[in-house]
DNA sequence: AAGATGATCAACCGCTCAGGC
DNA sequence: TGCCTGAGCGGTTGATCATCT
């Protein structure tokens, strides 16, 4: 799409071409990355310093991982939403490869589609407790395989589905921010633990003073296993599950 | 077969912040 | 101190594709 006005503003937007694709990453492969409004320029681009910027680090960069939003991956996902909130790109960091743009793209259409299905807020406490004591769960079961969930819900500090329901009526409370936090402490640190053996510090502390990793650098070896990878179509959530849940609220 | 609807995701926009002058 | 620029973040939009009727 042209957009009008004098040659100095004769700017392109939308869709990049694959010419404009080969010069921005020719330009950055002989320069370097970094100021991009003249970046723009000297690469010969008519774009925005943004939009470079952009289209390099969300498409172009060579470590970009692009497909199917893995068990494991969905599993952090819920876990540093649930304490950081839309922290895009705090969250992103600890998907190595992974964009805050598709992170983002991935909560707003299948986090909150479900939340939607259930007719209630995505920030709500009652969505929340939906992920923590169902969703999550079954994620687990996932990454288990079909094997032992309750050994791997342990080890990842979450309810399992047969505890879920029993521990949600009996306390209610232990739903509450502060019952919840306890949890994902623990399914946090482990996870981290699971990714990266060796990690980083990034100067973050955690509630128990210990440093956050800042990069789990084994992350990628650990979610690039095939047969982890999500089946395509494949929803977690069937139609009588969520009659089941809309029954609950 | 075709139009309607929904889902996905690349790209843009507005804003904030940090650093240099 | 104030201004400018670069960089980054989160929210939103719109094009495209898939599915449904």
């Amino acid at each position: 799409m042209e957009v009008h006005g004098s040659e100095e503003m004769e700017l392109r937007r939308g869709p990049w071409t694959t010419e404009e694709d080969l010069a921005l990453m020719n330009y950055i492969a002989v320069n370097g990355e970094g100021k991009w409004n003249s970046l723009a320029r000297r690469a010969g681009l008519r774009r925005t310093g943004k939009s470079c910027r952009l289209r390099w680090l969300n498409y172009l960069r060579p470590d970009v991982r692009r497909g199917n939003i893995t068990p494991e991956e969905q599993l952090l996902i819920l876990e540093l939403h649930s304490r950081w909130g839309n922290r895009w790109s705090k969250i992103a960091r600890y998907f190595p490869g992974r964009t805050d743009n598709e992170i983002k793209n991935y909560w707003r259409t299948r986090v909150q589609k479900h939340a939607k299905q259930l007719k209630c807020d995505a920030d709500s406490q009652q969505f929340k407790d939906v992920m923590r004591y169902l969703w999550m769960p079954r994620l687990l079961e996932r990454i288990g395989g079909g094997g032992s969930s309750t050994s791997a819900a342990v080890e990842f500090g979450v309810a399992t589905p047969a505890t879920a329901e029993t521990e949600a009526k009996s306390s209610p409370e232990n739903s509450t921010a502060a019952g919840s936090s306890t949890t994902t402490t623990t399914t946090v640190d482990s996870l981290s633990a699971q990714f990266s053996p060796q990690p980083v510090s990034c100067g973050l502390m955690q509630p128990g003073g210990e440093l956050w990793p800042e990069s789990p650098p084994t992350a990628l070896d650990f979610l690039d296993m095939e047969q982890m990878m999500w089946p395509a179509g494949e929803d977690l959530w069937s139609a009588d599950d969520i009659w089941l849940l809309q029954q609950q609220f």
